[in-house]
DNA sequence: TATTGTTATACTCTATAACTATA
DNA sequence: TATAGTTATAGAGTATAACAATA
């Protein structure tokens, strides 16, 4: 409170803001901070709920596949579907094709718990999209998907 | 190898293909990979370096306003200021006006590796946006800073 | 009483290497 | 021999609570 104080100038970022490193990791921990938040108390991560929605959009997905669809290393992917099936969420099987590997499919607790999530997880990326206008979140959404190599 | 199998299809993402948070994420995480491999041999993280550049960008500045500046906790800027002081990249002081506080600059081997630092990750960068053209870039930094409440 | 920096601690995410069982 | 999943382990990032010195 000392007026003494001659800086009571705003910090700048200057070198760091022309990079999009920063931005997009800022912007990622404040999602993903919302997330926690929101879907959270539903005992929900990103990356948990992640595996939930490729096995609902791929049911019967091999583990491998995917951890990989989602850049997740198959040692990691271990202890995750472990939690999801413990959870009751998602039944593991053993492939009939390979028996190496094991088909993944949603309960149907599996599937109320992505139908709220995702409920949750929109209202949270509206606050934290407000300040952009409904062009601009798809104009968004495109750019980021691009990024990825993916169509979008 | 086996045609008996009958999903050869690529993996469907259509839930999260909708969230902006996921695409964050996972470019976020390409854009730490990336930093990693370029600026990591120089024995630079992501974070440390933005302390490096806050401190480039606003010399004299505080350790507490440096990590708000960044998101960074008190507790946790206590190490990283720690390494940049150890490594000679940095110079802190008691400030003059608080004697609670420090005083952080760069010192010249700080400043020299800020410049070969910036250098690498603008080259890192630049890969890493190749799917966009010039103004694309302009436009998604425009958005991610806007998501941060800067003004840009 | 509030704030700056500190210590200790814990949890999540990611990465690597070595192992097994199947292919 | 290659692949799917497993185990063990390590490192980085972030979060909270309690403390000392100073304001």
């Amino acid at each position: 409170m000392a007026a003494a104080d001659h800086k009571v100038e705003t910090t700048r970022l200057t070198l760091l803001g022309s990079f999009a490193g920063y931005f997009l990791r800022r912007a990622s921990q404040r999602f993903a901070a919302g997330f926690a938040d929101t879907v959270g108390p539903m005992g929900m991560r990103q990356v948990l709920f992640g595996v939930l929605t490729v096995i609902h959009d791929n049911p019967g997905i091999r583990q491998g596949a995917a951890g990989e669809a989602l850049g997740i290393q198959r040692a990691n992917m271990v202890s995750l579907v472990n939690e999801l099936v413990d959870r009751g969420l998602v039944e593991r099987r053993v492939s009939e094709s390979d028996r190496r590997a094991f088909a993944l499919e949603l309960t149907p607790a599996g599937k109320v718990l992505v139908e709220q999530g995702v409920e949750r997880i929109r209202g949270n990326e509206d606050e934290l999209l407000a300040p952009l206008t409904p062009t601009e979140r798809r104009t968004l959404l495109d750019l980021l998907s691009r990024l990825d190599g993916s169509a979008g």
